[in-house]
DNA sequence: TTAACTATATAGACTAGTCTGTATAGTTAA
DNA sequence: TTAACTATACAGACTAGTCTATATAGTTAA
């Protein structure tokens, strides 16, 4: 009868805990009495809590990545789904909210891990990705000739605004942070074109 | 013969332990064995791990005063002082980079915190702190009376570029973003004038 | 000068509990 | 039957924090 298999009540456990708490706080059985599931279930299903910690966040950027096309989906032209960018990260702490919002969960786990750690470097690679994103929205737009004004730079102007709004908002509970962020970002696009 | 006192030692080496692997990460014992304190002498100088890792934060806030003083000291006017505080962060990311840059240490201490906790408000006390310093030198400056050109807004802007770049410069080993973040505050502060 | 007192340091054993990961035996359902 | 699951016990390392007892240096006062 128990129709969800260990393996996703782990991830949806590990999810809410480590967010919530630090991974490094989180402690293995913590996770497996939150998902009601038998330790070897874990270790059946990951070789170990480093595994884990790597399916967390993976799934955490997979789950923005979700946010970001339902937001994006019916938008017509890359400036607004730039700002649906920030939407997406919007919604994704007001979820977050109830529970407590403390900011990106990827840049939290990667504050918790070593500077050479594969962990940091897979947060390094899905914020290049989020980066990657707003470049391509950019580079449709007819951005004017300026210097500072190539896709690349506003993407990089932009990406500031949003892992620093985030943060900011993490630390100040002050959600609305992230949608001032946006209005910054919304000017900056009107003025590049 | 030792003249330097446990405390400072114990200060130190929890700021390298700390900074580097992260706080829960990092046991009591390995502080006081880096220290090369007894264990009692850790307990004589802090209650408990709680108020080294307070001891902690507010040592790196007074780290980053101490270089954004020296950084705005002989500068003449709001402007400059403003891209000091770029210059200051910038300062404590070269320093980090040898040990292994890995962001900022309040943000990264505030990770791995709970949501209501007094570590989380500590840190966010000082980033207001900070983000006070850049109202105050925006203040001084003859802001054109556009809409998003208060000395507040602008510096709200300019706070957000400043953690996402430390974050974002700390994750893809790339300490030059604070410095490309810096250039924007630059352009923006001019486009305010 | 000498003796008592204070503060800070040391070493290292110890408690009580947590950590990750494994082993084993039994259960449930296709 | 096979595969995925549960429950429980376990190993061994690590955790924060306490304890006793000792050493050393500086201050105070007879």
């Amino acid at each position: 009868m128990s129709r969800v298999s260990a393996r996703d009540k782990l991830l949806k456990a590990a999810g809410e805990l480590f967010y919530g708490h630090g991974i490094t706080a989180t402690g293995v059985d913590a996770v497996i009495t939150r998902a009601g599931v038998a330790k070897m279930s874990l270790y059946n299903n990951f070789k170990s809590k480093s595994e884990l910690i790597a399916a967390y966040i993976d799934a955490r950027h997979q789950e923005w990545l979700d946010l970001f096309a339902r937001r994006s989906e019916n938008l017509s032209n890359g400036w607004e789904r730039v700002l649906a960018v920030f939407d997406a990260y919007q919604d994704h702490a007001e979820f977050d909210y109830q529970n407590g919002f403390r900011g990106c969960g990827l840049l939290n786990a990667a504050a918790e891990m070593p500077a050479d750690s594969a962990e940091r470097e897979a947060v390094n690679r899905h914020k290049q990705e989020v980066r990657d994103i707003v470049i391509n929205q950019l580079s449709e737009l007819p951005l004017t000739e300026e210097s500072g004004n190539s896709a690349a730079a506003l993407a990089e102007h932009i990406c500031f605004l949003l892992e620093g709004s985030i943060s900011l908002a993490g630390l100040s509970r002050d959600v609305d942070a992230i949608s001032r962020a946006r209005a910054m970002a919304d000017k900056l696009i009107e003025r590049a074109l």
